[in-house]
DNA sequence: GCGACAG
DNA sequence: ATCTTGTCGC
C-alpha cells in the first residue's frame, strides 16, 4: 500500500506544479448594472460533476456532467456515462478514480463545440483542503491537492471543491471546526475561514442553507480565490449542497438505476 | 501502537 | 460511495 501511495503522490506533485490558487478567468460575477450590455463576459455556465457506484457491482459506476445557468440554476446540459472503475479508493487520492470519466465527458462536450461549455466547475470533494503529499523540489508545500485541484488542472478550468465532510488535515478536526462555528464572535456573513496549524487558510466552513446545522467545506480548486469560491457557492445553494453538485449527484444515481 | 482518513 | 423506513417538522 505504501508503495502505491508513493506513486500516486508523485503523480499528484507533477500536476500540482500547474496549480493556480488565485482568480484567473475573463468573466465577472454579473452583479447587476454592468452586465452583458457592457461587453464584459459574465459567468453564466457552471458545471457540476459526480460519480455514483453500483451496489452489487462495486466496480461499475456512472459519471455525470451537468451544466447549470448561474442565474436561474436550471440544468441546461446533462450527460452520463456508465464506466468500469477498478482503481481503489485511497484516502487522499480520490481524483485518480474520477479523472478518466471526467475527462471523457468533458472532452465529448468540447469536441462537439457545445454552446454551454462550462466556465467553471464544482467538484464534490476537496480542493487545497487536503493532506500534504510531501515537499515539492525543496519548496515549502503550502497546501494540498485534492480532487477539485486535480480535475481543474486536467481540464484547465476554474474549479471549486465542495466537501460534505471534513477531511482532517493540518490540525483541522471536526471538534475544532465546531468550536470555530460556535464561537460566532466572528459574525462573518455565514462562513468561517479554516486556518490550519501551519497558518495557511485552506478553505471555509459554511452553513449554506437555512435548515442545516451541518456545514459544507469549500476550498479553492484551481484558478479561483477562496473569496470568489465562497461567493459562487453561496449563490448556487438552494439546499445544503450547491445545485451543480446536487444535480450531478441525483442524475448520476438515477441514470445508474435505470441502466443497470 | 492505535486511530483517523473527501467520495 | 453504498446498505435503508419511517418520521418529525416547516
Amino acid at each position: 500500500m505504501t508503495i502505491i501511495r508513493n506513486g500516486l503522490s508523485k503523480a499528484q506533485d507533477t500536476l500540482k506544479r500547474k496549480l493556480i490558487t488565485e482568480d484567473d478567468y475573463n468573466w465577472k460575477l454579473g452583479e447587476s448594472e454592468e452586465d452583458e450590455s457592457s461587453g464584459v463576459q459574465v459567468l453564466k455556465y457552471i458545471g457540476g460533476f459526480d460519480i455514483s457506484f453500483s451496489k452489487h457491482h462495486p466496480s461499475s459506476a456512472c459519471g455525470t456532467l451537468v451544466v447549470l445557468d448561474f442565474k436561474t440554476l436550471n440544468v441546461v446540459y446533462e450527460d452520463s456515462s456508465i464506466v468500469t472503475i477498478d482503481v481503489p479508493y485511497v484516502p487522499g487520492f480520490l481524483a485518480f478514480r474520477e479523472a478518466p470519466v471526467f475527462v471523457q465527458l468533458l472532452k465529448k462536450m468540447q469536441d462537439s463545440s457545445h454552446s454551454c461549455y462550462p466556465q467553471l466547475l464544482m467538484i464534490d470533494g476537496n480542493g487545497i483542503l487536503h493532506p500534504r503529499v510531501g515537499d515539492l523540489m525543496l519548496l515549502v508545500v503550502k497546501n494540498g491537492f485534492g480532487s477539485a485541484c486535480h480535475l481543474g488542472v486536467l481540464a484547465d478550468l476554474p474549479t471549486i471543491g465542495v466537501g460534505k465532510n471534513l477531511h482532517h488535515v493540518d490540525g483541522l478536526t471536526n471538534s475544532r471546526v465546531r468550536e470555530l462555528l460556535e464561537a460566532e464572535d466572528n459574525f462573518n456573513v455565514g462562513f468561517i475561514p479554516l486556518v490550519g496549524d501551519s497558518g495557511n487558510t485552506l478553505g471555509a466552513a459554511l452553513h449554506s442553507s437555512k435548515g442545516s446545522f451541518k456545514p459544507i467545506f469549500v476550498s479553492v480548486g484551481h484558478r479561483v480565490s477562496l473569496a470568489s469560491a465562497v461567493e459562487i457557492v453561496k449563490r448556487t445553494c438552494k439546499y445544503r449542497v450547491p445545485e451543480p453538485i446536487r444535480q450531478a449527484d441525483i442524475r448520476s444515481r438515477d441514470y445508474l438505476r435505470k441502466h443497470h
